[in-house]
DNA sequence: GATTTTCTGTGACTTAAGTTGCAGAATCAT
DNA sequence: ATGATTCTGCAACTTAAGTCACAGAAAATC
C-alpha cells in the first residue's frame, strides 16, 4: 500500500529528528519501526487514561496538549504540549502507574505505538536509547520546575510574555513585517493560552491587548508575532532587575 | 576510626531503604559505597549550582529544600523537598546541564557524593539500579505536575489544606490528642510553608487560624498536627465536588 | 541572663486578577 | 447559503490574596 509506505518513510525521518531517537544506528531504529502501530486521531479528541496507559506513543503528526482540569470551576491548566517527535505517555511509562492527565488532539494527530513493557524493555536492551532518553526527561522536568516557578513568582502578563518569548522563532523573522513568528503556539485560541499559563481568557485578552498598544506583538484571530524582542524580553523580567527596580531591591535588603 | 564505621553502617542503612537502591544485590551497594565520599552541611547553608554540579549527591540524614526566588520581590517557591534516600540533583544528572535552583539545608545534612559521570555509568552498567531509578524520576515528575496544577486551579487555602494533608502520617496518631501528627514539614515556620505552597506568611498564618478555630487542626510555633481528617481533606478538594458544589457544578454544566 | 535575631499575630489597606454578561466576528457544519 | 458554534472584545463588578507596619513571643547567640 503506498500510503503506508509514505507513513513509514513520514515515521523514520521523524523518529531521526525526535530527540528520543535521534542519533541511534538506523538498524535500531528500523527493528523498532517493526514493533509499532500506526494510530490516528481526529482533531479535537479527549483522551483519556484508560485509552492510553497501555502503550507508550511516538507522534509523529499533530500537536497535543496535555492538560488538568479543576472538576468544580471548570478551570483547566496545561502542563504540556507535544509535537512530532515527543513520546507519551512518559510518566506511566517511568512507573506504570496511572497517570491522570487529559490529551487533547490540536490537530489530526498521527501516533505510532507500542507496549509500554516493550518500550522499557528497549530501554535496557539498547543503552544508546536509554543513555538519549535521560536529557529528554531532564528536558520535561525543567519545563514542569519552570512552569511551577512561574506561577508561584509571576504575574499575568509576565507569564504571558515569557510564554510568547518561549515559542517564538527568533531564527526566521518576517521579512515584510520585521515580525518573528511564534512556534507551536501560533494559531492558540485565547483560552488555549490561557490554559498554558494557568490564568482566563478575558486576562490574557486584556494583556494581549496591552502588548499590542505597546508595540510589542502583534496579533489577530489565530495569529501572534513578535515586533519588539526587547521590550518582550523586559516584560518577561529577563533584564528587569537590573535596569528597573533598583528602588525595590534596596527596599528589600533590609529585611 | 569508629565514627566512619558508625557513618558507613548508616550508609547502608539508608541505601537499603532508598527508593533508588532499595532491593540492589549487596555486593552492588557495597561497591557504591566505595564510590562515595562524605560531606556535611551546617542546617541552614545554601549550595548554589556550582557548589554541587559536578557530584551526585544521596541523603544520609537531615532535609533539603530546593527552591526559586524572585530576585525583586525576594519571594521564593519550594520545588521540592528531599529527606534521607533522596538524591540530587537529578536534573542535572539526566542532562549535564547547570541547574539554576537553591538548595537550602533545613538540618545538618550528611551526604554521599559520587562524580555525576561514574553515577551515570552506574546506571549503564547496573540494569538493575538503572531499572529502579524510573519510578523515582516518575514520582519527581508527578510532584512536579502537582504543584503546577496545585498553582495553577486551586486557591491558598486548598493549596495548604493539601500540603497538610500529603505529609499527614496517617498510620501513627497521637493516642492522647488523637491528632495525626505531620512528616518532614511538622518544624516549618509560617515562611517556609507559604514557599512550598507559592505564597506569603501572612496568608498561611491567617489559614492556619481558621483551620484551627474550624477544629481541623492544631498548632503552635513549629507544630502541626491534624485533628479531623475529614474535614481537612474536605478542604483540599478530595470530596469537595460530590458534596457541597452541586449548585456550582449545575451553573457550569451549560457553557 | 541580656541582647540580638528570628518568628508569630493581627489589623488596615491595595490591587491584580478573576467573574459575569453581552454583542458582534469569524469559522464550521450541513 | 445559512444556521450553529466557537471565538473575541469590552465594560462593570467582586474578591482572594497580596503588601505594609508594628508589637510581642520565642529562640538563638554571646
Amino acid at each position: 500500500m503506498q500510503n503506508n509506505e509514505l507513513f513509514n518513510t513520514t515515521c523514520l525521518v521523524t523518529l531521526q529528528k525526535s530527540p528520543l531517537f535521534a542519533g541511534l544506528q538506523e538498524q535500531v531504529i528500523d527493528k523498532m519501526l517493526q514493533g509499532f502501530t500506526r494510530r490516528v486521531w481526529a482533531r479535537g479528541t479527549h483522551l483519556f487514561p484508560e485509552q492510553y496507559e497501555l502503550c507508550f506513543h511516538i507522534i509523529i503528526s499533530g500537536r497535543i496538549e496535555v492538560s488538568r482540569c479543576h472538576p468544580d470551576t471548570g478551570r483547566s491548566i496545561t502542563i504540556c504540549l507535544f509535537g512530532p517527535g515527543d513520546g507519551f505517555d512518559i510518566i506511566t511509562l517511568l512507573d506504570g502507574k496511572i497517570h491522570d492527565v487529559i490529551l487533547v488532539m490540536l490537530d489530526k494527530v498521527e501516533t505510532m505505538a507500542a507496549p509500554m513493557d516493550k518500550v522499557r524493555q528497549w530501554l535496557v536492551e539498547h543503552p544508546d536509547f536509554n543513555r538519549r532518553f535521560f536529557p529528554y526527561l531532564g528536558k520535561q522536568m525543567r519545563y514542569l520546575e519552570d512552569l511551577s516557578t512561574d506561577l508561584a513568582l509571576h504575574n499575568t502578563i509576565t507569564r504571558l510574555a515569557r510564554l510568547i518569548l518561549h515559542f517564538v522563532d527568533q531564527e526566521h523573522n518576517f521579512p515584510v513585517s520585521r515580525s518573528y513568528p511564534v512556534h507551536l503556539i501560533n494559531d492558540f485560541s485565547h483560552d488555549a493560552l490561557a490554559s498554558m499559563i494557568g490564568t482566563v481568557r478575558t486576562v490574557i485578552n486584556r494583556h494581549l491587548h496591552q502588548l499590542k498598544k505597546e508595540g510589542v506583538i502583534e496579533f489577530h484571530r489565530g495569529y501572534i508575532a513578535v515586533k519588539n524582542l526587547e521590550k518582550l524580553a523586559l516584560h518577561a523580567g529577563q533584564t528587569l532587575h537590573k535596569l528597573k527596580k533598583t528602588n525595590k531591591i534596596q527596599h528589600n535588603s533590609y529585611r
